[in-house]
DNA sequence: TTAATATTTTGTCAATTACCAAAACGATTT
DNA sequence: AAATCGTTTTGGTAATTGACAAAATATTAA
């Protein structure tokens, strides 16, 4: 019970869960979502690292970019939770604007920005 | 979604979600729901307040004592979060527990036990 | 090897939270 | 009216957390 409560907490924060709802439309870097969520990178890397310590996300460094992706976690309660997550909330303002932009991103500039603000 | 996700952390808190999963058994005086959790019932208070904030519980007065119980909450989102974790978790060893424990209560001693404690 | 880039780690801060004790409250009993 | 009982509110504390800046790390490019 202990963790899937603590799954719970996990997914009961706002940019985490928008995280996960980000990743359905498809892996992205780092920084790609830094820029969406108008966060630091130093914030989204430890929001992603609590989302892999749970089996909900997987990194692959590509160069020097790492990319987080979605996977089905292993433990089958934290998956049924997922799934529930995956399906709720498909019509949230925020998550289609968030994805709308992860679809537009242009990478070039992604990291550029981050720094200029 | 922001209200959404702070249902979400509301669920994702270990007290709270026992005594979601308590109430599944049957209603319940504070009373009781302290003496079963281990919390005084000033804490406990606190929890019931923000589960019925969501419209996850009501409370119904009963002489001195006030009985909670689960309602259908009206807004669907926060419904169908209710439903998932009503689902969820009908084998942890500590809601099987709890609720046998609220089976054999024994109201008299309940509070009494309470405060010499 | 040095510089540049993307990410993670560390340190710090402000805000939130879970808890209890004690005081306040509301209903019942004496 | 006074005392009692169950509950809620208030005040205070320790722990947790989400954020950023700055330092450290790792890969690629020059």
């Amino acid at each position: 019970m202990k963790k899937f409560v603590e799954a719970l907490k996990t997914l009961g924060e706002i940019n985490r869960l928008r995280i996960l709802k980000l990743l359905q439309e498809r892996p992205a870097y780092v920084c790609e979502i830094a820029s969406i969520l108008g966060l630091s990178m130093a914030t989204v890397s430890s929001h992603l690292s609590r989302l892999k310590h749970f089996g909900i996300v997987k990194d692959r460094r590509e160069g020097v970019k790492i990319k987080y992706f979605l996977i089905e976690p292993e433990d089958p309660e934290i998956d049924t939770l997922v799934q529930f997550l995956k399906c709720a909330g498909e019509e949230w303002e925020i998550v289609k604007r968030d994805r709308k932009k992860l679809r537009k991103v242009n990478l070039e500039d992604v990291c550029r920005r981050l720094k200029s603000e």
